[in-house]
RNA sequence: GGGCUCGUAGUCUAGUGGUUAUGAUACCGCCCUUACAAGGCGGUGGUCACCGGUUCAAAUCCGGUCGGGCCCA
């Protein structure tokens, strides 16, 4: 049996140093815009699964005749990356100066890609893996620095001192993508404010009151609307006021607003403009009373003893509640206000839908994920993040009159944080100038791997790229970021289509993760099945859709493996091992089988073309196991020792099995690589080799016939199957009923395939076999 | 709480109005046959989640119920 691993590597090997899948732009492009893994992570199964689903398309289209650009990437950009680095070499900013840990993240990342690079290439993609970029270089930094000028100048990146979302933690701004609800176990505090009661899961927040809100509709507060009342402990007045988003059921259906206890307090804050009282900052809290910068949860029961002790306390209540949370480590987010940088976006919504609409999605109700994100939108996108590995603002500020002064295209890519290089205020010529010390969002970069790709092989004037590959999960953060910049910088869709996958389960339809234990990893599978099968597999499911991984999907792939090797050697056996003469088919086994494999060129063609990888594989592998090998294959042991139609027949077994092992070709590059080489030594790779042509003309209409021959065939199978025979032995004599015509015409392959010794044919209207 | 999605043999899955519901896997029986036992041939196995409606006709369309999953609050 093959060795599947030296195989592998040897093909792997070929198509790297021969430059198999480089881009070279010609007429026919096809674009992918690949999702540039991260590296603070290990390739998983789902990745496993996902990513041989762009492969399909991308060695299909080459196959057709495009120049297809498929580009490799890293994410090593960011605050994962920050965290993945402190984690490995345990540095962090507070014991590394700047520069150092900047050369440090650089390094553990390089070595990560080294790991994963080798990790995606084993699955056979058909990348350009020798000309990948990373989201962090020089490169890459020059045109996010670039486009954030952009939008400088076109008025939509701003910067303002407003309210925004934080993660103590993290020690940093966050956007409305990184957050994550989660439950969690808390207490309601009833508290009397002084005649109105309310309730609140923040009472450590109390002096940063400015208002008490009620339901209009509520009865029991209607006459306390418009008065004021005072505040426990802090004693200030703050007005009672109503608005129609307020609970009655919640608590006592009376709440605090507080500047900012949550998202729905800015919301009012916002809606009302009312006063802003800051007493939270980075996780503590100073309100200039009775709590000095104390912790949260040391402020909370300080500011709840000094209620109980005062008297204001009715009762505290254990409830569950939902609150926001930062997505990467999980810490309730915080709202403060300070300057942070934006990217305007909630005046377009309209046009974000319209773009959306525009491109076409796969599956198609992918899009309502969209559309309900952008629709749903609150926030302009906070980009600034105050950290300190990724893209660094191209600015800087004067001390003196408050100016903000960007840098010139041309000293791009900058890093204003550790640039040398003397500045002057352009307006009032201070030299007392300060840097930005701010990084950008990781999704600012990250959504523009469109010009990334194409401006790194120079060719941006095929803008809006073919095809993006993503997962569902980033519908809200990738997917919509890329579409948002593509609309501000260009005006135009950053693709034509967007095909999502789905998620990878284990056998049971459970998430698979850590904790569980239920992690398999795609070495494992490449190990023990080979990298064909692990693909094989991911072609088993319709697009979007999630998947199990079970062993016995990975298995079919195996045998799909070995099937193709054992056919060919049985007509390499047959030809011993000499390619036959260019013939045409004459003879009707020949044309049968032809006819079957142009029907089956057709379907499987249409199927690659509306990106139904699975269907066009189950017709291709009903073709293959059911009508070459278990029909065609069997007849023709016999027909090809008979010297006037053996080299006719050699031929046609060839030829189809050439077209098979094409279309098979992208969901299993290396078997078919090898076997096509097996029969043409010289030839290229056959993933730059056409793809096989329906051609109308070589229908031919003995199909019937022999399809009605294989009928016959089946219940002489099924009759030595009963009989307990083995489908070699011979058969003595026996009566066939049925078109005694058509019978006679083609007795001998009746005779040749079954070892039939005597044959009596009766024409009859019903097919069945009489043995004596 | 809102939205999306799914529910078809033990398991996984195809099937968007029309014969007897697709295939894989598992299971059972037979066959080592001049490629392949990780193979071939044959077979068992289904109230298409439930209720109602539209229709000559529903797994399929509509409404509801129940149950899973995901996304967003």
């Amino acid at each position: 049996m093959i060795d599947t691993k030296a195989m592998e590597d040897k093909w792997k090997k070929y198509w790297f140093n021969n430059d198999t899948f480089k881009f070279k732009k010609g007429i026919k492009n096809y674009t992918i815009d690949t999702p540039p893994p991260t590296v603070s992570g290990k390739m998983h199964v789902g990745h496993a699964f996902s990513y041989p689903q762009q492969d399909f398309i991308a060695r299909y289209k080459r196959m057709k005749g495009y120049n297809v650009l498929y580009p490799w990437g890293f994410d090593d950009n960011g605050l994962p990356t920050e965290r993945f680095v402190e984690k490995e070499r345990r540095v962090t900013i507070d014991n590394t100066p700047l520069k150092d840990y900047i050369k440090i993240c650089k390094e553990v990342s390089k070595e990560a890609e080294k790991d994963l690079y080798k990790a995606w290439y084993d699955t056979g993609l058909s990348a350009d893996f020798k000309n990948y970029i990373d989201t962090s270089s020089d490169f890459s930094i020059k045109i996010s620095q670039e486009l954030f000028l952009d939008l400088v100048e076109k008025k939509r990146a701003y910067r303002d001192e407003a309210p925004y979302v934080t993660c103590p933690t993290c020690r940093t701004a966050i956007s409305q993508i990184d957050m994550k609800d989660a439950v969690i176990n808390t207490e309601l505090v009833y508290i009397n404010f002084n005649g109105v009661e309310i309730a609140t899961t923040r009472p450590e927040m109390l002096g940063a009151c400015v208002a008490i809100f009620v339901n209009p509709d509520d009865d029991r507060y209607r006459k306390f609307i418009g008065t004021e009342i005072n505040v426990p402990i802090y004693d200030y007045p703050v007005k009672v006021m109503a608005d129609n988003s307020i609970n009655m059921e919640f608590g006592t259906g009376a709440e605090m607003l507080c500047t900012f206890g949550d998202q729905h307090d800015l919301e009012l804050w916002r809606k009302y403009d009312l006063k802003a009282r800051i007493i939270l900052k980075n996780n503590r809290i100073n309100d200039g009373n009775i709590i000095e910068n104390l912790p949260i949860k040391d402020a909370r029961k300080k500011i709840v003893d000094e209620l109980i002790n005062r008297n204001y306390v009715i009762k505290i209540e254990k409830i569950k509640h939902s609150v926001n949370t930062h997505e990467r480590c999980g810490t309730p987010i915080e709202i403060g206000i300070s300057k942070q940088w934006y990217i305007k976006d909630l005046d377009i919504k309209n046009e974000l839908i319209d773009f959306g609409n525009r491109i076409e999605w796969i599956p198609e109700h992918m899009k309502t994920r969209y559309n309900n994100w952008v629709t749903g939108l609150k926030w302009d996108w906070c980009i600034s993040r105050q950290r300190y590995f990724g893209v660094p603002f191209p600015v800087w500020y004067c001390n003196d009159c408050g100016e903000i002064l960007f840098a010139e295209k041309e000293e791009l890519p900058v890093d204003p944080r550790l640039d040398e290089r003397k500045r002057k205020c352009e307006k009032c010529e201070s030299e007392n100038i300060v840097p930005e010390t701010d990084v950008m969002d990781t999704w600012a970069t990250s959504s523009l791997s469109p010009t990334l790709y194409l401006k790194h092989i120079g060719e941006m004037d095929i803008y809006t790229m073919d095809a993006r590959f993503q997962g569902h999960d980033i519908i809200t953060s990738w997917a919509f970021t890329t579409i948002l910049r593509s609309y501000l910088h260009y005006g135009e869709i950053p693709w034509k289509k967007i095909v999502i996958s789905g998620n990878v389960y284990d056998p049971f339809g459970q998430k698979m993760s850590k904790s569980k234990g239920n992690i398999v990893e795609p070495r494992v599978i490449i190990d023990n099945y080979g990298a064909d099968a692990l693909r094989y597999w991911a072609s088993t499911t319709m697009q979007g859709e999630n998947i199990k991984l079970r062993e016995q999907d990975l298995m079919r792939g195996r045998k799909t493996i070995i099937k193709l090797e054992n056919s060919l050697k049985l007509i390499m056996l047959l030809a011993n091992n000499k390619k036959p003469e260019k013939a045409q088919p004459s003879f009707p086994v020949n044309r049968w089988i032809i006819t079957k494999m142009e029907k089956t060129i057709k379907e499987v063609t249409e199927y690659m073309e509306s990106n139904e990888i699975m269907k066009a594989r189950i017709v291709l592998d009903k073709f293959f196991w059911n009508q070459y090998c278990d029909n065609y294959l069997e007849i023709i042991k016999n027909e090809a020792s008979k010297e006037d139609r053996r080299n006719e027949t050699l031929f046609t077994a060839f030829s189809v099995m050439e077209n098979i092992l094409k279309m098979y070709s992208p969901i299993m590059p290396f078997i078919t690589e090898e076997l096509y080489h097996e029969i043409n030594p010289s030839s290229g790779s056959i993933g730059l080799e056409p793809y096989p042509e329906f051609d109308m003309k070589m229908m031919y209409e003995e199909e019937d016939e022999i399809d009605y021959i294989i009928g016959i065939i089946d219940i002489i199978r099924n009759l030595k199957s009963k009989m307990k025979l083995s489908m070699a032995a011979p058969l003595e004599n026996i009566k066939i009923h049925g078109n005694s015509k058509l019978i006679n015409k083609y007795d001998y392959i009746l005779t040749g395939m079954m070892h039939i010794k005597g044959i009596e044919i009766i024409n009859s209207d019903e097919d069945y076999i009489e043995n004596q």
